[in-house]
DNA sequence: TTGAGCT
DNA sequence: AGCTCAATTCTGCGC
DNA sequence: GCGCAG
């Protein structure tokens, strides 16, 4: 029976030529073994998980017969849930390996699909075992392209090939913004050595480093139970047991034994000595994989607060100077810089794609949205470097390309982040976009109607489509383009026939008339505002409304009559987004995807 | 929010 | 040193 | 070409 090969914890990240990295993705350890009888998956301790993710079992049997020139497999990967192709969901995947309903199982599947996805082989028709990790890699490689499952992480396909790299640097940066679990270093010229834990593949996690004071001690099991502060009541950060070096664990323990209390075998001590912990996560007074890190002598019991934790959770990156964290932004929600800062760097990962190489107009508020406002989308001298730089006819743009380009322009006081439909160095569109304006917010719900028509016409016409609030008073639907797709021309076409179908349809709901004086209370919808030169607000920007709303992508589900689009703010969206996900996750994937035959039958008509 | 230009 | 100002732009419709 | 609109 399959016994997995297992990587070794480190914190020094080994370099040289022999050396490549993975990412490390916070999963089941699985094994994929396809027989002549069939496909099945197992767990580390030889568990039989088949049942438990129907959807990758059912995929996989639609290559029943291509796959049986290279039968039998036994491939090696992790099973995961994922929310980015860098971050995966171990809670939601933990749940669905507790199901046992079968019912309960499909549904989880639909809402949340799971993949597996393949680091190594140990056979594949033949032993691999003796072969090298890179003969291996290429094996697998050999296998999917002839089955045409991705080399890469692919969010839509049940099954993908993890990849690997020469440089690390560049692998941890986006790591690092994707909120991942960490790399796995591994020596390119290794064997696979069943059961073994071994020093040619070494794991770096991506910890989070949180802090506490200690408040007591368990000599029987060695446990430290660290606690915060939450409005001046103690709250449990958690327990943490490793980690500490002898000396350290020796004179904790002295000085805790010495002035602490003994209450049935538990040693309390009040709050004074602060610690610094590594962990993956931090909640309701539970640590994930956490260890001692080090003394923070330099910090009171005071300054351990819950804020505190969030905030280092939030991993903000060390190299950007943020000022005024405490002045209010948003007055009447009370929302801070701070917050909205915060709020940024969660959604970074979501967000930044819809930056990425576009020339960005941002709109500033220093002094909050209620103050003044002014345009910007030059690049000023003054910013740092790794703020993006386009140069076209003796103007320099701005854009933002990394995490910390987004939280230096936040910190700016830049609230609304909007961009144009192509990116820099192309002439083409890259999305089409249908902007839906109802008069105002109390006519939200002829918006929901224009989604649902529109929604209906990308269907008939085969076309992906996702929506989004504008985090003001409307819709707005985005249609994503392969390079090079559609024309300018050819996407105006389409956005003005598909507004006239509206307008036919429903007159006295839906106008394109331009002049607001004959609009009337019917939505205008504002097929004009898709074009070269125009931009939208990007996905998950801030708006300057008194509520603090965000631009939100939506579940087509939720396109409903009562949908209340104010609910959605700087506080509420990343628990939105972590609970559910991102609508929008597929967008650039589908991109390719894409096919405009009946979409140009209809503009040629 | 930041820097330039002016007094 | 302190005050004031600026920080975008273009596109197209309908007449 | 102008003014409205975004
Ligand atoms: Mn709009
Ligand atoms: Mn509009």
């Amino acid at each position: 029976m399959w016994n997995p090969m297992l990587p070794t914890l480190t914190n020094e990240v080994p370099e040289g030529d022999n050396w490549v990295y993975e990412v490390k993705y916070d999963g089941f350890r699985t094994s994929l073994e396809w027989k002549e009888e069939g496909v099945r998956f197992i767990s580390r301790n030889g568990k039989d998980l088949t049942e438990h993710f129907p959807e990758v079992i059912s995929f996989l049997e639609h290559y029943q017969d291509q796959v049986r020139e290279f039968l039998p497999l036994s491939l090696d990967g992790e099973m995961v849930i994922l929310k980015t192709n860098l971050c995966a969901d171990f809670s939601l995947l933990q749940q669905r390996g507790r199901m046992k309903n079968m019912d309960k199982i499909k549904q989880h599947a639909q809402t949340f699909p799971a993949q597996f996805l393949c680091f190594d082989a140990l056979q594949i028709g033949r032993n691999l075992q003796t072969r090298t990790f890179e003969k291996r890699k290429e094996e697998i490689k050999d296998l999917f392209s002839s089955l045409g499952w991705p080399l890469h992480i692919s969010l839509l396909k049940p099954i993908s090939l993890i990849p690997f790299y020469d440089d690390y640097q560049p692998l941890w940066k986006q790591l690092e913004l994707a909120y991942g679990e960490g790399i796995v270093a591994k020596q390119k010229h290794q064997s696979y050595q069943q059961g073994k834990r071994v020093k040619h593949w070494l794991k770096i996690k991506n910890w989070r480093k949180v802090t506490g004071f200690i408040t007591e001690f368990d000599p029987e099991n060695d446990y430290f139970t660290t606690s915060i502060y939450n409005q001046n009541k103690l709250e449990t950060l958690g327990v943490v047991k490793h980690g500490f070096s002898e000396e350290s664990f020796n004179t904790l323990t002295k000085l805790i034994i010495e002035k602490g209390e003994k209450k049935k075998g538990i040693f309390h001590i009040p709050p004074a000595i602060c610690i610094q912990i590594n962990c993956l996560q931090a909640e309701e007074g539970q640590l994930r994989e956490p260890n001692f890190d080090q003394f923070r002598f330099d910090l009171s019991p005071e300054e351990c607060t819950l804020k505190k934790r969030d905030l280092d959770l939030t991993m903000l990156p060390e190299n950007v100077e943020i000022t005024s964290p405490d002045k209010p932004l948003w007055p009447q929600p009370n929302f801070l810089k701070q917050d909205h800062l915060i709020y940024l760097r969660k959604m970074a990962p979501y967000m930044l794609p819809f930056l990425k190489s576009k020339k960005l107009t941002l709109i500033r508020y220093p002094h909050g949205v209620e103050d003044e406002s002014f345009f910007q989308k030059h690049r000023p001298d003054y910013a740092p470097d790794f703020v993006g730089a386009y140069k076209e006819s003796g103007e320099t743009f701005i854009l933002c390309q990394t995490l910390e380009s987004l939280i230096w322009i936040g910190n700016q006081g830049t609230i609304e982040f909007h961009i144009p439909f192509q990116k820099i160095n192309e002439s083409f569109p890259d999305e089409i976009v249908f902007d839906l304006d109802p008069p105002s917010r109390k006519e939200f719900s002829l918006a929901i109607q224009a989604a649902q028509i529109l929604k209906m016409i990308c269907d008939q016409l085969e076309l992906y489509a996702f929506v989004k609030t504008s985090g003001n008073k409307g819709l707005q639907i985005h249609i994503p383009l392969p390079a090079n797709g559609l024309t300018y021309d050819e996407t105006r076409a389409f956005t003005e026939a598909a507004a006239q179908l509206l307008v036919q349809q429903y007159p006295e709901k839906f106008t394109i008339e331009r002049l607001k004086k004959n609009r009337g209370n019917r939505l205008y919808v504002d097929y004009v505002q898709h074009a070269e030169g125009k931009t939208i607000i990007a996905p998950y920007s801030p708006r300057s409304t008194k509520e603090g709303t965000i631009a939100t992508p939506l579940f087509w589900e939720e396109v409903h009559e009562d949908l209340n689009p104010t609910q959605f703010t700087i506080t509420s969206v990343p628990s939105r987004v972590s609970k559910f996900g991102c609508p929008m996750r597929y967008y650039d994937e589908v991109r390719q995807e894409q096919n405009f035959t009946k979409l140009k039958q209809l503009i040629n008509t």
